[in-house]
DNA sequence: CTGAAAGCGCTTACAG
DNA sequence: CTGAAAGCGCTTACAG
């Protein structure tokens, strides 16, 4: 690192070419002569060339990286059990993974930013990120439908909470049949009659569809449906805490079922149930969604409606290379199918 | 979307101003007459002007980026109890968080990029991401001290392994000083006088600190130390809990207290213990190293050395801005202070 | 305060 | 197969 970088110039002067031969040897494109390459490649070693990626970029109109843009997990409340669940690895990690995964097949880097939950100046680093990168993959929670559809005028966006806007395309996994199959899992295989629904964060459009499936399934059946704000979560597990602890605590007998947004809810729930002695399944049943690794772990084992996580992360990139590459997005609502996954906490 | 993103240009003309009033007022230099500055404004809201980061990068000769390397964790055992501990928030995603809280205070953005434990292209994956950045933050267990070295005469480097090399800076957090309070404390407090060193990966820089200091304190105070390869952990909970499953069918005595190279291997081996019934600390004491969060809610609670983790990544990124912007490293190898936590799993 | 122009380090038609 | 040259979209002395 003593002085400037060597430049495609020096390396041109190394190897005794131009730079257009060096450009060619070092992108495999033409053809060469092996002499020439060989000059080139000896070149390159000893002066440790790194090509600037910033000038391939401009040239080529392409940066190949993505920015993907998550939540922060907000603090839970201090003290509390779930005090460090941000710390845990979640729903939004997964999706990054797959993300990851499938960019490195196309030769793209991920540039990284995580948002605190009422960040005001969301907006401006958006557009730091922007600069960035060839386009942006938006989590959940992160941006409304207005902000969101005018980033996508400015820039290719995929967005990860199923708004699709005139200009940004989404992903999101089939919440409504997974709802449904679970309702009616709930009602007609097991008979509940009193349901409730452990909301996450309001208008969120996953939470917005899933408490309307809830409406709509029990409405359908006759079940009773809790409903009220004291049923309002955070889609975290301190959120679900803080409902049962709310509900036992006004002394109000629970529901036969207890549906939750989302399986760290569930996991709330079902711990602070335990807390105070309510038997799942025996009094009240619990279920989550998503299936993320913890719901597997927990006792009894969290009934929930599985996700194809990963792949909701690896799709949500491939829809924003080809609107990178095409300008236009194949599909605009890429919507991938979910699937109940029977437990105990269900009463199975 | 439709066409060409707008450039400097487009704004330019439609603000009826040159591309260097733009320039001046989008960054903020020079002082801009008011008209000029409304001007430009307007016009880049009005086009939805986003600069282009490849642009500014090759001109200013700084792409305000920094890319991270870690490694992702290998796969588990089969069908383990610890098969899907990949999907934990770890040492290094704490880490990570750091770094990207320190990045973000300076304007940086973060490039992330893992690596398979056994990737023959790591150093050509490096590379590329090279490219794309101002200098890479390279975790523990990527390269050698050898790639490492050669990685840093191309682009700044800091690696989080504490190898420091004459092209590369370091930071880690005190070993040494971590583990002989920990020792001693085994040995003064509790008189333990038979410890094991359940290691992490062999030739991790921060393992054999590890081992050498169990192995001086052992020595220095007439402590016996079993030792062998059946001892040979990876830094996972896996590991961990081979090894003691190893060694209880082998149907040899533990010895009085296991020391951990990590607390993710303290995991593991309580897991196992518990499984078998040897009762911690009663029968034998168990200790980790690096305190993360987990450690705080297993039972018996993890006796172990704190690392300011979130801290070394906040570290290393200032290191590596340092490096960036004055090409010579402040202080090439920084050690951060370590400190023993004790809880129940050493028998306090 | 503002604009014309050079320069950052690549890629890629275009000639030869 | 190879090289001279234009061009990618910014920033920034330098004049005015």
């Amino acid at each position: 690192m003593n002085g400037a970088p060597p430049t495609i110039y020096d390396v041109a002067a190394a190897a005794g070419v131009s730079i257009a031969s060096v450009s060619r040897v070092l992108n495999g494109t033409g053809s060469p002569r092996a002499d020439t390459r060989d000059r080139v490649l000896r070149a390159v070693a000893e002066l440790g060339f790194v090509p600037d990626g910033a000038a391939r970029a401009l040239s080529v109109k392409l940066k190949e990286t993505v920015g993907v843009v998550y939540r922060r997990v907000p603090k839970a409340t201090p003290g509390g059990v779930f005090a460090e669940e941000d710390e845990n690895l979640q729903f939004a990690d997964i999706i990054n993974r797959g993300i990851e995964v499938a960019a490195q097949r196309s030769g793209f880097s991920l540039l990284i930013s995580s948002v605190a939950a009422a960040d005001a100046d969301a907006g401006r680093r958006m557009l730091a990120l922007a600069r960035k990168c060839d386009g942006l993959i938006v989590h959940d929670l992160v941006l409304d439908e207005g902000q969101l559809d005018r980033l996508g005028r400015q820039i290719p966006v995929v967005n990860l909470a199923g708004i699709t806007t005139p200009h940004t395309a989404s992903v999101r996994g089939d919440s409504e049949a997974g709802m449904r199959d679970l309702m009616r899992h709930l009602i007609r295989d097991h008979g509940y009659a009193a349901v409730g629904y452990l909301s996450g964060v309001a208008d969120s459009p996953d939470n917005v569809t899933r408490r309307a499936v809830v409406t709509a399934e029990a409405g359908a059946a006759g079940v009773e449906l809790a409903a009220g704000p004291q049923w309002q979560g955070s889609y975290y597990a301190d959120g679900g805490a803080q409902v049962i602890e709310g509900l036992l605590g006004a002394g109000r007998p629970l529901p036969r079922a207890i549906v939750c947004a989302n399986d760290l809810a569930a996991l709330g729930a079902l711990h602070t149930l335990a807390r105070h002695g309510v038997d799942v399944p025996g009094e009240v049943a619990v279920t989550g969604f998503d299936d993320i690794p913890v719901a597997r772990r927990l006792h009894p084992g969290l009934t929930t409606v599985r996700q194809p996580i990963q792949e909701l992360g690896a799709t949500a990139f491939e829809l924003l290379e080809s609107l990178v590459r095409n300008g236009q997005p194949e599909p605009r609502d890429v919507v991938l199918p979910t699937r109940l996954i029977r437990r105990e906490s269900c009463g199975c």
